[in-house]
DNA sequence: CTGAAAGCGCTTACAG
DNA sequence: CTGAAAGCGCTTACAG
């Protein structure tokens, strides 16, 4: 609006201070090396100001081989549980001066020739890269070798830094909550990959630790359409469970409408507890019991690993514990002994 | 893990296929000048492909002064609503060979060097801006006027480009709804900023209509939380609406959860029908009904009219009016005859 | 039909 | 304590 003012350039900036270009620039970046006049800085920094100097960020990156950018290659960009855990990192990376690109998971993974662009091409500085699902596999490794990467969900493999949350430990914390109200009846309601796996071996140790047996797990998906399908399906078949342990909430509000629809009451009939707290689970009705797990703080932790892999890239695994799984105990589980039908 | 072999630059393609670095990138951009014998064109291809030649982004973005870079500046990146609009758009900016840097809203309009690091850096080719909220006003002004953008939800502005959903008419369509199914005492449970304005003004031009006079508004909040508090005080004062007209399905979900909690019945007691339909609204028990608006349209067309707009800056305003807003019918709502209470 | 050269805006050894 | 110069990897008039 303020005319057709072009931005400024460093060299305008060091014309106006009477310096050299060189000069303006270790100011700007701080060289530990230099030693200048109060007084000569004093005029670069006026001249900065008067400008409104920024610089120019391709010609940095260009010249640092930098992009200050860090990759986010997610499934699908509205998943409500993660998006609590994007935000987070959105605002990490920001704090440490980089910005975020939104990516594509299966693009990634799937296309060779987005990869080749986005990696060869130098367009981001690392990548953050959502695992855990059924469709990784293949094309991962290679992604993930080939630029400093983090792989967010994924099992401890050779040559790649993971990070995940404590899966195992939640679903037993939930399994547990429905043994201690007294079911002998639990389900696993669960989807494909290796997220899902983990929370089974959760739900597998607690009624293993309890001596109760499990039963077959009910087969539903990372979503509330295909949980519920998964759900009216079993009671359809005459399941008995009393009890379920839903992989993650959005496929347990699929779960919650799936045992209405079959005409059973929640708690009455069946107990729900799934994993993560999100921002709907307490206000359906009944309100949803959850197993809280830190989404937040792994966003930032995430983040931070990433920004070391870009210094230095290594393996490792990284599964945080800390704070624990906390279950949120609401409406939707109840002692067996209150059923009603 | 190949080895340590660095990407290709293009000089080393043009050394391998015996030509000038020149003609190779005008091979690559396919300057149609351009008239290669086309041996001479097979052999650069080839050299390209053997090395697995991708061009440096900051090399061509300083060159071009082009980034490829769109900045997507949104309130909440969480927003079960705009997560649609999100994921559309980011798909529709990656066909155009472009790619999304989140941002957060409140950051680009609050901090002044946020704003000047992004903008006067270069480091975005266009801004799309969510706007709509209260938080909005002084900072979006100068943000959209000095770089290609466009802004979203927000009303007609001279000098902006804005681009909106029919916002108006989709709450007609709600609350000509309820009017048919004979309700009289309908209230509109809003928000703050001009989309939840627009939808005000749609909720009296149907009223209006029906010669129906409305009642108090009930003021409730983009979040459940927020509405959710806003409903149990309305009818903890003795409110008398049988029919609610909510802002949107994310504030429907606590309204729901508060008109229960009141201790009354849907849709017995109460009819509740909101804008936008999402992922969650038809679990909920019982099921909302919503009017549904194109939401993954207007991300493509937002993406469009922003890249237009980085070829040919331009103001105006453009309102998505097909597909025109879509009833669906499900089980928040019926007949005030049928209160049981 | 193809090549040589300048330059996008920075940073950083290297001089002095 | 400060400056001159080269170079990051491209693209594009300008020659020939």
């Amino acid at each position: 609006m303020q005319g057709s003012r072009k931005t400024a350039r460093l060299s305008e900036v060091a014309k106006l201070a009477e310096v050299s270009p060189g000069l303006v620039s270790r100011i700007l970046n701080e060289d530990p090396t230099l030693k200048v006049r109060p007084e000569t800085r004093a005029r670069v920094l006026d001249a900065i100001d008067m400008l409104q100097y920024t610089p120019h960020a391709s010609a940095r990156a260009l010249r640092n081989s930098q992009t200050g950018l860090l990759g986010f290659a997610l499934h699908h960009v509205n998943d409500p549980i993660y998006a609590q855990f994007v935000e987070t990192a959105q605002i990490a990376a920001a704090e440490r001066k980089y910005s975020v690109v939104l990516l594509n998971a299966g693009e990634l993974v799937g296309r060779q020739d987005a990869f080749r662009a986005l990696v060869r091409g130098h367009r981001v500085d690392g990548l953050l890269i959502q695992s855990g699902f059924s469709t990784d596999g293949n094309g991962l490794q290679e992604v993930a070798g080939s630029v400093p990467s983090v792989v967010f969900n994924a099992d401890q493999t050779p040559g790649l830094r993971t990070v995940r949350l404590d899966d195992t430990a939640a679903a037993s914390v939930a399994t547990r909550h429905l043994l201690e109200l007294g079911h002998t009846q639990i389900a696993f309601v669960g989807a494909e990959g290796a997220t899902s796996d983990r929370r089974v071996r959760g739900y597998l140790d607690a009624l293993d630790e309890a001596g109760v047996a499990p039963i077959p797990a009910i087969s539903g998906g990372w979503d509330a359409g295909a949980a519920r399908a998964g759900i009216e399906k079993y009671f359809a078949a005459g399941g008995k469970a009393t009890g379920l342990v839903v992989v993650t909430s959005t496929s347990a509000l699929g779960v919650h409408a799936g045992v209405i629809s079959a005409g059973l009451s929640i708690p009455g009939d069946v107990s729900v507890v799934s994993i993560h707290n999100a921002w709907f689970t307490e206000h359906l009705n009944p309100p949803l019991t959850v197993v809280e797990l830190p989404l937040a703080d792994i966003g930032r932790l995430a983040v931070d690993l990433l920004i070391d892999q870009i210094a230095s890239p290594a393996g490792g695994a990284t599964v945080l514990e800390e704070p624990a799984p906390r279950l949120l105990e609401r409406g939707s589980t109840a002692a067996p002994g209150e059923r009603s039908g």
